[in-house]
RNA sequence: GGCCCGAUGGCGAAGUAGUAACGCAGCGGUCUGCAAAACCGCGAUGCAGGGGUGCAAAUCCCCUUCGGGCCU
């Protein structure tokens, strides 16, 4: 059966390091799993650690959206496919995700290589695994703007008349959630409208898959943020802040909210000093590792290894071998 | 030495007598097209310390301590 390897965990875990590492081991290739790192210039705040030299590899474009970049870096001698794959004005979501990345696995596998997945973005890796029943059902982005402006009871409301299981299934936190409502009552519209809920579920099938979760505890992970921000700091990462600045209000949502990009935009339109900025930074790492860390430990297929821990590496190609096999 | 102001959870900050708002941080979560997003929940039995007045005090009075300011 056709192996599809994963390694997930919070931010400054050592993903990519691990991945790397085994990627020319196991005859694989890496495929980004990280919502912002798909966008090009977001490059040292959002971790990318691209070599120097490397150059963009063009490969074709196996979907129907001519705006991906599609190709690959090496990294060394590993192919890290997904990156760069959009401009930093593009929304880019989860549908995006899947549209390019589930051909791309594909592609990989032709090639006789193991696809590894590497990223900290859980929800696309769910979606790849369990797929998202409504992904094909497109935004509509009149009814969004119609509906910004309402209150919170006012979509509840709505929802509750036009679609009452959904409403039902709502729990507390996101029955207050205005865009989780919005985005339930264009559903329920759709569905209204074309007749059917769900097309064809897009994720991976058939495959066998092996989630390597990489771990450590919070005060650890924190720490290793704090060292990663000073250092991006001195690599450039306000450059990297003011060239998308100059654009700023062409960015997509995605590049304006993602962690260090905000902080720094903010010290930019001369809010706060830069010295809060960093430190904004680093409490903002701190928050996206919490939720990475409580969004995967639910899941249970996920194989854990603690990165403090002495020569967790060889356990973790332990398991791949005998996965392998 | 004298006078004035201040002291509230880790930080910031409301509250001038009726039983401790709120923001940040922290902690616990939700999650099916923005997910590094959006959203939900939980934290002071105590208001610098001590004494007093009151049915009742973070709120009034006295003393002490510590900050800040002004005067000689």
């Amino acid at each position: 059966m056709n192996k599809v390897l994963f390694v997930v965990g919070p931010t400054a875990s050592g993903k990519t390091s691990l991945a790397l590492d085994l990627a020319p081991k196991i005859n694989g290739v890496i495929l980004n799993a990280d919502s912002r790192q798909v966008y090009k210039g977001l490059d040292i705040i959002s971790g990318k650690d691209i070599p120097d030299k490397a150059e963009f590899v063009k490969t074709e474009n196996p979907t129907k959206n001519k705006k991906y970049n599609v190709g690959y870096y090496k990294f060394n001698s590993t192919p890290v496919y997904l990156l760069d794959l959009v401009t930093p004005t593009y929304e880019f979501n989860v549908y995006d995700y899947l549209d390019i990345t589930i051909p791309t696995i594909d592609k990989v596998i032709g090639l006789d290589k193991i696809p590894i997945v590497v990223g900290g973005t859980g929800f696309y890796i769910k979606a790849l695994l369990d797929g998202i029943a409504t992904v094909n059902i497109p935004q509509d982005k009149k009814l969004r703007k119609r509906f910004e402006g309402l209150q919170i009871e006012e979509l509840q409301k709505i929802i509750k008349k036009k679609d009452p299981e959904k409403f039902l299934k709502m729990n507390e936190s996101d029955f207050q959630n205005k865009r989780r409502l919005i985005r339930a009552i264009e559903i329920a519209q759709y569905v209204k409208k074309v007749g059917k809920r769900e097309g064809k579920i897009a994720k991976l099938e058939n495959m066998s898959v092996l989630i390597i979760g990489l771990t450590a505890t919070r005060e650890i992970i924190n720490e290793r943020i704090d060292e990663r921000v000073e250092k991006r700091i001195t690599q450039g990462a306000l450059d990297e802040a003011k060239k998308l600045f100059d654009n700023y209000k062409n960015l997509s949502e995605q590049v304006k909210t993602g962690g260090g990009y905000r902080d720094l935009f903010e010290y930019l339109k001369g809010n706060i000093a830069l010295e809060e900025a960093v430190e904004k930074w680093k409490v903002t790492e701190h928050h996206i590792a919490k939720k990475q860390i409580v969004w995967f430990q639910k899941d249970k297929r996920i194989k854990w290894f603690d990165i403090t821990e002495n020569k967790f590496e060889i356990k973790v190609k332990k398991i791949i071998d005998k996965w392998l096999k």
